[in-house]
DNA sequence: TATTGTTATACTCTATAACTATA
DNA sequence: TATAGTTATAGAGTATAACAATA
């Protein structure tokens, strides 16, 4: 019975009683939508800054950011010939095949990042004032196992580093 | 430092160590892209999905609409056109105020807005095999929280039936 | 004058299909 | 042949500004 929308509760308890479904669907609404509106003051959309926020830490071929941001390749050509227009991203050609390009952040987009991403931790912070650290903890700590079990299921274990191109374990 | 996006651990643990914000946006990006293609299964998008929830248990207004939606009027004359096209929902004339219409379901939409949240939550039970009974009903608790703690930031305090024209403050 | 909603316009985002270049 | 990426095209979604009708 999830209604994707803040309903009323019926009975007389107050409004608490959401399915999990509801729940996540709202907070995810919330979130994205706090995010989207701290990103738009920096003239980034939610997509444009999800892509600075994957190159943060990786240079990956178009493929890659494709199945990464789980895009058709087709859209990454436009999201990223975007990005480089406004110099936040760079194409730089591949060693090993000529066919393929890795994307790199710019400093100039790097930078952009870390303010968007600075204002909406705060976004964050101010949003879970309701909560205890404690709390804080908990939920954190079950959204990233969510969050871990899923990149799981779709073959990509975020815990293992891998380089972009090599497959190598950590320790 | 949020990344908002997955990251891999430096340490010697194995990834777990995500920040709130993180945490946040991971999961708010696996939700919705989940619920995004189970909803385009149906022929729908997120934000059609979305209206057509909030519609669930209402009779709004475009101004109400746009205001419980956050968007701007003319975005929502516009996906109120496409939803009226396809049959799932009608414009009725307000009969207090004729230069207002209020947005109903058809039977069509809300058959079709069932539909789609029904495979949506059996997504998300799926999203949270990976949680105890006991978990999930922490987690959905505290994001319950989290989202009424919001409602209620904005003024519209989800936890008090309120009539659509009425506009009272909750603190 | 103020409010409700629509229209005109422009842009981002997205997918499908066809294409080029390289492997 | 297969793969990496781009281009062409079409449509949804969004906002801003200007507008009409009603209050």
């Amino acid at each position: 019975m999830a209604s994707l929308a803040p309903r009323r509760s019926k009975g007389p308890r107050a409004g608490l009683e959401l399915s999990d479904a509801d729940a996540l669907a709202q907070v995810s609404f919330v979130v994205l939508g706090t995010l989207g509106r701290r990103a738009s003051e920096h003239g980034l959309s939610i997509i444009q800054t999800r892509l600075l926020g994957v190159l943060r830490d990786r240079t990956p071929s178009m493929n890659e950011l494709a199945r990464v941001l789980e895009l058709d390749k087709s859209s990454v050509t436009g999201l990223v010939d975007r990005a480089e227009d406004r110099g936040l991203v760079a194409r730089i050609p591949s060693p090993a095949d000529r066919r393929s390009v890795q994307v790199a952040l710019t400093h100039r987009g790097r930078s952009l990042a870390a303010q968007a991403t600075d204002s909406f931790e705060a976004d964050v912070g101010e949003l879970l004032d309701g909560l205890s650290p404690a709390q804080r903890r908990t939920l954190a700590g079950l959204l990233g196992r969510v969050v871990l079990d899923y990149a799981r299921g779709r073959g990509l274990d975020i815990s293992e580093p891998r380089g972009p191109s090599a497959g190598r374990a950590s320790s």
